[in-house]
RNA sequence: CGGGGCGUAGCUCAGCUUGGUAGAGCGCUCGGUUUGGGACCGAGAGGUCGCAGGUUCGAAUCCUGUCGCCCCGACCA
């Protein structure tokens, strides 16, 4: 629908609003395409909904392409299936809760998994019916401990999201490939460089999970990729362990003084200046095994210290320990924690900062050892390795001790930080880390959310079967800052053609009436031409501000009416190359198409 | 949820230290002059100073509480 912008219910901002800071919010706002109403919760002027309409239009197409129908569910939801499934409590305090007037509980829907399911199940009881793909545009609502950056975290967002029910695992893998290259066409369209990385699909009790990353320095998640075409999550990515050695020609492990080393910076310089070794290499924060105590609570609350051997050049990465001690909660051990060892008559007290698996007397860290405490040891401790680590005396430090031969560990387990150079696990060289924000996220369901709520169908056999699910999510609102973010430039946003939210964008600059007889036909012969225009028509407005207003708003083909109208030559101003080439008015409806 | 910052006109901000009739620029309205990179002159409209208590003759300003918002971190699409 071709508008003037005299009428168009739009006001642009001279200046930045304050509580804006990344660009796509910044520009949004000031440019008129959204209002804050509250923390992350926004209204949708003509401008903003008319991108908006384009995103989604080009979602639905590519929706219909993978054989997916349209669907509606209420963002208003009784309490009861997500009761069910456990999400209710789960979802704690991120979930919008509400009470109706008799006093029930309802919720603003953070996601629809439970009721599509219903709904299927509801329908469907044949294996005959199957697959199906359907799928809503529908707004989300959660409530965030910190809503960001305007659209691209809020607490009321707008996602497609689709679900697919088949009654085979192979057909689940087909539903899924579908849903996943429709994600792929759909950010081809829009222009939006993504990457697909593997995701942990863990916790969520499902098999496979892809998070399609847009990468960004803005970006909410760290990823790891290779040259070699490798991309994941740092939280899915796994270490390869090296290959175990012989410990036949490696000395005996040695017990020496190293004072005032309670940390790997002290050790290491400690160890070089009095206990250099032997090859002249030095040594390095490599060559030491640092020792973490974290705390576990599990899932039927009971606490648990379980202690992490990794190389001493690495951190432990909280994300990595969470999923991998998933379902329980993962904290470095408190206070609390030290006080109930020590207290515990059966537990020697382990020496802070020269804790260590060994000691000449036996095992200390291990199910098995003195103390039963568990110990957890990084891939990169593999059998034949040896390390420097603490001797559990005040002050002294163990040289030597070969992994296997000296101590051994209930297991290895991927908490150690991801480093850039790392090498991928499908050998595809080595890591570079990089910042993404997800704009997709393909996810194999399984079985989970069909047995909970009783999805079952008749297969060929007449046997009742559970029906395997996916569920596939992209971020609408998101999708839509992430383009404002990766277009604009120093002067305003600069939107790809398919989602401006007009085609063309007429300047009339000069106050002659030949100027707006010009524009006003040129106005109308576009419009009649299929074109979707936007007319700056305001008469008292210098051409300085049109053109800033212009730049601002970001439709790309920009036509100048001006000085040489009377000649019939007006400008096309290309808004991204900022290039300005005069043409003659008479067919210009034909140059542009 | 931890740390930091901010709430005064539609927007961006000053005033608060040292209590005394609420300000500027932009935007908006009217009149006039301007019109190729955010023009000018004149006249206007517009604010319970986030909210609630308190101190005081008197509070935007001081005190207490509370709500909201932004940023960093933790967490999450």
């Amino acid at each position: 629908m071709s508008s003037r912008l005299s009428e168009l219910f739009v006001r642009t901002l001279r200046e930045d609003p304050v509580d804006a800071e990344v660009a796509s919010h910044r520009l949004l706002v000031r440019a008129g395409y959204i209002r804050r109403q509250a923390a992350g919760v926004f209204a949708w002027l003509p401008l903003g909904l008319k991108v908006r309409r384009k995103i989604e239009a080009i979602v639905r197409e590519e929706m219909a392409n993978a054989g997916a129908q349209e669907v509606h569910f209420p963002a208003l939801q009784p309490r009861e299936p997500y009761e069910i499934t456990g999400r209710w409590e789960e979802y704690g305090d991120l979930l919008f809760r509400l009470k109706d007037r008799k006093d029930a509980d309802y919720l603003l829907a953070p996601t629809h998994e439970e009721v599509f399911t219903l709904l299927v199940k509801d329908l469907y009881s044949s294996y005959k019916d199957l697959p199906l793909s359907i799928y809503q545009i529908q707004d989300k609502y959660r409530d965030e401990a910190r809503p960001r950056a305007g659209l691209l975290r809020g607490r009321e967002f707008t996602m497609k999201d689709a679900y697919s029910f088949d009654y085979t695992d192979a057909g689940l893998d087909v539903s899924y490939q579908k849903q996943r290259d429709a994600y792929e066409r759909i950010f081809t369209r829009l222009g939006l460089e993504y990457v697909i990385v593997q995701a942990d699909a863990g916790a969520m009790g499902g098999s496979r999970s892809e998070e399609f990353l847009h990468p960004t320095p803005i970006g909410e998640d760290t990823f790891v990729r290779s040259a070699g075409g490798y991309a994941a999550n740092v939280e899915a990515f796994t270490t390869e362990a090296p290959a175990a050695r012989s410990y036949e020609k490696l000395t005996p492990a040695e017990v020496l003084s190293t004072p005032d080393t309670p940390t790997i910076a002290t050790l290491v310089a400690v160890a070089n200046e009095k206990h250099p070794r032997p090859d002249g290499r030095a040594w390095t924060a490599a060559d030491t095994l640092k020792n973490i105590v974290l705390g576990l609570t599990h899932l039927d609350g009971t606490r648990e210290v379980v202690v992490v051997g990794l190389p001493g050049d690495r951190e432990v990465d909280m994300k990595r320990a969470e999923v991998a001690f998933a379902p329980a909660v993962v904290e470095t051990a408190t206070e609390a924690d030290f006080l109930r060892l020590e207290a515990d008559a059966n537990t020697p007290s382990l020496v802070k900062g020269y804790i260590g698996p060994w000691t000449p007397t036996g095992a200390l860290l291990g199910e098995d050892s003195a103390t039963g405490i568990r110990y957890l040891t990084d891939p990169r401790v593999s059998d034949g390795s040896g390390w420097i680590t603490g001797a559990n005396v005040h002050g002294h430090h163990v040289f030597g001790l070969v992994a296997g031969r000296d101590f051994s560990s209930d297991g290895t387990i991927e908490t150690a930080e991801v480093l850039a150079g790392d090498p991928a696990p499908d050998g595809s060289g080595p890591v570079e880390l990089a910042r993404g924000m997800e704009i997709g996220h393909v996810f194999q369901l399984g079985r989970k959310y069909a047995e909970a709520l009783g999805l079952k169908v008749l297969d060929e056999n007449g046997k009742l079967v559970t029906v395997t699910m996916g569920s596939y999510g992209v971020g609408i609102t998101r999708i839509l800052a992430v383009i404002a973010e990766a277009t604009n430039d120093g002067k305003g946003l600069l939107w790809p053609k398919n989602v401006a939210p007009f085609d063309i964008h007429i300047v009339a600059a000069g106050r002659e009436d030949v100027v707006y007889e010009v524009s006003d036909a040129l106005y109308a012969q576009l419009t009649d031409a299929g074109f979707d225009v936007l007319y700056d028509d305001r008469p008292k407005v210098s051409p300085g501000v049109k053109f800033g207003d212009a730049e601002l708003i970001g439709v790309p083909v920009i036509l100048i009416v001006g000085r040489d109208a009377a000649e019939g030559t007006i400008e096309l101003w290309d808004r991204r190359t900022g290039e300005r080439t005069p043409m003659p008015v008479a067919n210009i409806a034909s140059a542009l198409r």
